[in-house]
DNA sequence: CAAATAAAAATGAACGTTCGTTTTTTATAT
DNA sequence: ATATAAAAAACGAACGTTCATTTTTATTTG
């Protein structure tokens, strides 16, 4: 009646489904074989099947665990927002983001891995309504911001922490993952505190006056 | 002594091509046989080697064909822009990215496929220095923006237009590749109208007076 | 608290199949 | 008749998976 304490088995599985995102994430599903896994993992192929029943459930697996994993850093980044498009506030948010970017490529990976070889049918459901998520999570916040006074209220709050939320993402990973080594042209903390300036100082109304005036001015 | 016309061996390849693209990118580079390309381009395997040394080899040629294609289209998104920030002018080059991003997903999956399965080999140079080739391509533009009087000296043109460029493209790619069906909340006709309204109403200083007094007052 | 025990875990060779590529054969067009 | 394109056949290597066997493990027993 000995079977493995239920923590070696944990274990175990911690050790091989890292060693297949290890590989996977760099020669795709289809390009890395379960001897390069085992390889990886130092498991005998023959194991694997004890704990697998076939690779892609290898795969699926890790997608799983990742998820989890990467909801709990969301949620961090979105936690203890309280004035929702407070410029200090979105710089720490930045800051988390950079943090699960640079600490987590290879979850994009897997997204990327998803699209190309799985017809996106594990990650599917990550952007769909994200702003109506948005709002659910920070829906007292959001409200708030337009209840200010200044807000400008031809603009809706959730699609607009969501644009700034999906862009700062978006300057990490061509960063991160696309090689784009200072795509904006400056350091990460300059680039952001930029797009940070440029997307506040465009929710909060001025009257519009000058503003369309310069347009006016400027050649159009 | 039948030597194929040189129009016929570009034919041929423009078919093997199509097909072998049409397969890569739905079942990744090493997830597609030979014999997939062979049967989807109605084509005998033989004679695919005819055309290419090696799987690789077709990889690449798609990739060459599809970047002359794409930096032609770039060019459209960024060619007869003249008052940069004009909000009617990023409408205008909105509808194009749309356009771009709708008709060729698969230059974005095969560029996914380079990340995952080659090491982001093939890609790794289209977002280096994205913010300063912008400025080669519409610099005098950009400086003329600056020299309008309202202009937030604070930000970097170039900066801001690539990132407006960028959040653009994000916006369609989550869309079409990602699932985010309406992901911002909207049409992206309007999506679109509210990204840019927040984009280009942050550029122009109205003082700040108001606006921090909005911040302060808002809880944090 | 060892030693014995039985069940589970781990192993790596072997399976049939499919892979990318090469070689051989056939068809075609001057 | 001959050079070339296209197709077919064939190649060894590598694939995902299975399985008979060995090793390890947690428990029972003395």
């Amino acid at each position: 009646m000995p079977k493995l304490r239920l923590q070696a088995v944990e274990r175990n599985q911690k050790k091989i489904e890292d060693a297949a995102l290890h590989v996977f994430t760099r020669l795709g599903f289809h390009g890395t074989s379960v001897r390069d896994i085992a390889k990886e993992a130092s498991v005998s192929i023959g194991n694997l099947y004890n704990y697998y029943h076939t690779k892609e459930e290898i795969f699926e697996s890790i997608i799983e665990r990742y998820e989890a994993h990467m909801e709990k850093l969301r949620r961090k980044a979105l936690g203890p927002v309280q004035g929702v498009f407070d410029p200090a506030e979105l710089q720490r948010m930045a800051h988390v983001i950079r943090e699960i970017v640079y600490d987590n490529p290879d979850y994009w990976r897997l997204m990327y891995i998803d699209i190309t070889e799985f017809g996106n049918q594990h990650f599917a459901g990550t952007f769909r309504s994200l702003a109506k998520n948005m709002q659910a999570r920070l829906g007292p916040q959001l409200e708030a911001s337009t209840r200010t006074g200044v807000w400008n209220r031809d603009i809706d709050p959730a699609l607009a922490f969501t644009a700034i939320y999906l862009q700062l993402f978006t300057y990490f990973l061509v960063e991160k993952l696309f090689g784009g080594k200072q795509h904006l042209g400056m350091s990460d903390d300059r680039a952001v505190e930029q797009l940070i300036k440029m997307a506040t100082e465009g929710l909060w109304r001025d009257g519009g006056k000058t503003k369309r005036d310069g347009l006016r001015r400027m050649g159009k």
